[in-house]
DNA sequence: CATCTCTATATCAATATGATAGTATCGATT
DNA sequence: AATCGATACTATCATATTGATATAGAGATG
């Protein structure tokens, strides 16, 4: 999914600037299956305004930064609903931590171990924030997508705390004192 | 991990080809957690060579075109070793399953129930392509990491045909027929 | 009173994608 | 025998995207 229609897709579930649809997918609820930056976004906006997706209405505030918020009109969500009945496509899935233990084992075989406890210490950290996202008073389409993320980093947590030890026998432990932080 | 240390880390693992490795990461073991096309792969390749870090050879076979085999260099793996001790950063997941999940909700609710029939398919497929994988000889960290895929392929497919019945109460039932195929 | 974080828009070089081009062999269809 | 599609290769290019940075006022922290 690109970003015009990413911007598309959260313009449907309410009005927002720029700023608010970036901080949507960089820490909100959209944050664990999709990314995207000012300098793509600002341009999406850009272009969904000139083709007539979107409107633009500039807000005044108080005490703060101007804002652009926008809006979907009914071609916008004409487009929307076109392009999400095209199928899905499957997910892209990029893990530095996967290819990493790959190349450690030819290049630095005493790397393994420490990069496993990283990851599992970024997998409670996720499992946290996301405990806490579901906190929140939601839709249930959301309610279901927060917890397939939590569905999905508890699976590797405990991939991780069953099967690390067949890939570490012959380096020294240190993961069995993790619990004494 | 930009292309061009996943370039140094295939390479670290045995010489190849630019399309050789443009084959592991779209189809091979790579392919289910990174991605790189020949548009950044071929220019990766020619950047390492200047730099030192790779040596190409060219190398004329029967009855085939021309190949370009990269080796890794003493520096190279001296390079790649410095990467790998930084941190591996989080993995980067784009779903546009999940996106187009939350937006059909807003849009066209009744395409919710295609769209997760579709995922779970797609989901089927993955495993069966992962467990033809492992029928292969491999070293017990490519053994370990195409395990963890296919975990995560299968907690997502256990996660939707758990809780898949929760956003699809009020339309027309056709998913119980999927079996009949 | 300096410095950090937050709100907000915006741009830009570097990087990556996805499509396409070109060349050549092989096997299957027509 | 001709055509079609697949496989094996290298390579480029328009377009999309990232990640960093610029700008700027408000409020908090020390």
């Amino acid at each position: 999914m690109d970003v015009r229609t990413l911007c598309l897709g959260i313009l449907s579930l309410g009005d927002a600037s720029g700023y608010e649809i970036r901080k949507m997918v960089a820490e909100g609820s959209f944050s664990f299956f999709s990314e995207a930056s000012y300098g793509s976004i600002y341009p999406a906006l850009t272009k969904l305004t000139s083709d007539g997706l979107v409107t633009c209405e500039e807000l005044s505030q108080d005490k703060r930064p101007d804002k652009k918020v926008y809006s979907l009109t009914d071609q916008g969500r004409n487009v929307l609903t076109e392009k999400l009945s095209q199928g899905a496509g499957p997910d892209k899935h990029r893990s530095a931590f996967l290819a990493a233990l790959l190349f450690a084992e030819a290049v630095s075989p005493e790397r393994v171990r420490s990069l496993i406890e990283e990851r599992i210490k970024q997998h409670v950290s996720k499992i946290e924030r996301l405990n806490g996202l579901l906190e929140e008073e939601m839709s249930p389409v959301s309610h279901f997508v927060i917890s397939y993320g939590l569905a999905m980093q508890n699976a590797a947590l405990d991939y991780l705390e069953a099967n690390y030890s067949t890939l570490i026998q012959d380096t020294p432990a240190v993961l069995e004192r993790a619990d004494q932080t």
